[in-house]
Parts: structure tokens; C-alpha cells; sequence
DNA sequence: ATAATCTCTTTAGCGACTATAGGTTCAAGA
DNA sequence: TCTTGAACCTATAGTCGCTAAAGAGATTAT
């Protein structure tokens, strides 16, 4: 049994943090000491672990709640596991890609030459979507 | 002289939008119509097309009231443009990184064969951060 | 016992919009 | 000229995923 700080700091995840996933109904109201604070075992510990990992990985916190419920039914079909995992790549891939764009965009301007803002094509590119060479 | 809904149709940026951005500073409050509708020239077009690509381009509203800026003065140096420019850039490349290690873990644990949650390696994978390859 | 550190709840703020409500104005057709 | 319906106005609240702050109470170490 240990201490909101004591998960935040074997979690990595900040205090208000966990108390704002236990109010989204991501994380089981814990036992409360004597004193009305939080006291957690290995069991919120390991739901936290989860839900970060979860969170690095981009999932929503109502994917999350997904899968969490998904991950208490073990006998249960995958299928929607591997959807949600799926449609997350799909959108990683598409932000990789619109990324790349951008970094050739931002590339092409910064190659700029000019010393002064009338001839600089920071400026007159920002100004002038035509000048452009890719779509965005 | 034209309507904001026309403002919006020419630029692609939502009415509202051009709203928030007449409030937060980043466009002068145009001229009004005797019935106190807002009219806009050739002139809020630019600078609402000049906000727009920033904006897709990924720059802050702080820093697009910073390049609006520089942009009325063309004679100055243009310094603190490539600046920001330069800034983004790194931004921009610094979150394809990350967003690169994420699509190979999503990847990975979207190719399981499983077809029960007891064995299926999305939700193993976020239970357990050790059975991940990369770093994040 | 006391001091230092945690923790509690509640409320408000962030960025960049987006939505809604309730009212006013405009432009086109009858 | 009148009417209708679309477009517009302001003000306020909501979105997401936190983060910060205030003010009070609990726990722990000395």
C-alpha cells in the first residue's frame, strides 16, 4: 500500500495526473487511509503502467477506456484490440507523412539567402501560398 | 468589399475562426456595414491567407503575430524570421523521430497472430513497457 | 510536540478552436 | 414595398488532456 506520490514517482505519471485519469474512470477510486488519502497496491500500479504506455503510444483516454475494459476479458476475440492498435498506426503514418511535407516546406525556406525581410522567402512564402511546391 | 462568409469560402478558414484570430490580435477589426456586419478588402484576404499557411505550417499564434510583425517591415533584417523558421524545422524533424518509433511499436504489436485477448500481444504489450523494442 | 512535507478538494487556466443560443441584418423574389 | 430565408452579430460554454493554484487537513521524521 503506498502513496499518490509514491505511484507518480514509480509511474512517471504527475499527481493531478492520476487523480484526473481516477475522474475520467480510467483508474478505480483506491482505498483511502484514515486520513481520506489515496492508498494503492501492485494492482493500480500495474493499471497506471497501462494507461501511460497507452498514452505514449497516442491512444485517446477514450481508446484507453477500451482497452482496458477489452483487457478484462481474456477469453474474448482480439479483434478490436488489433483494430484500435490499426487505426492508430494508420493515423501515425498519415501524420508522419503531412510531417514530411512540412520539414520540406520549412527546408526550402530556410534556405532563404536574403538579409532583409523584402526579398526574404520565410516571409513571401508565408504571404503567397502559390510559391509553394508541395500541397498542404 | 465582402462578407466574412466570403472571407471564409476565399481562404478556407472557418467563421468563427476569423473571429478568434480579429480577437486574440493577428487581424485588425475590419470596417463595419451600417448594420455593424464586418467588411473586408483585398487586404484582410492576404493577411488571412499570410495566418492561414502559417498555421498549416505549424506555427504558433504567438509566432505568427511575431512574423506578421517582421513582415511590415521589410526593410529590417530578416534574422528573426529564419529564426523561427529554423525553430519549427527542428520541431517539426523532432517529431517525426518520435512519431517514427512509435509506427515501428504500433507495427509490431499489430502483426500478432493471436485471436483471443489472453494472448494478444496489443494489450500484453501496453500491460508490460519491457516487451517493448524501442524507447519512449 | 513540532516542523516539514504530502495530500486533499475545488476551481481556473492552457491553446486553438468549435458549438450553441438568441437576436439582427441583408439580399432576392413576389 | 414587403417578406422570407440565409447570413450575420455577440456572448458564453465546451472540447482535449492535462497543469496550476489556493487553502485546508494528514502524515512522517526529529
Amino acid at each position: 500500500m503506498f502513496s499518490i506520490g509514491e505511484l507518480s514517482r514509480r509511474c512517471g505519471v504527475k499527481i493531478p495526473t492520476i487523480r484526473y485519469y481516477e475522474q475520467m474512470g480510467l483508474i478505480a477510486a483506491p482505498e483511502r487511509s484514515e486520513g481520506n488519502q489515496r492508498r494503492y497496491s501492485s494492482d493500480g500500479l500495474k493499471r497506471l503502467s497501462f494507461i501511460r504506455h497507452s498514452r505514449e503510444l497516442g491512444f485517446s483516454i477514450d481508446d484507453i477506456r477500451g482497452l482496458l475494459e477489452l483487457s478484462r476479458h481474456p477469453e474474448q476475440p482480439c479483434r478490436d484490440a488489433h483494430k484500435l492498435a490499426a487505426q492508430r498506426l494508420a493515423d501515425v503514418r498519415a501524420r508522419i507523412a503531412r510531417l514530411k511535407r512540412l520539414e520540406q516546406e520549412l527546408q526550402r525556406i530556410s534556405d532563404c539567402g536574403a538579409d532583409r525581410i523584402a526579398h526574404c522567402a520565410v516571409i513571401e512564402t508565408l504571404a503567397d501560398h502559390s510559391l509553394c511546391d508541395t500541397e498542404h
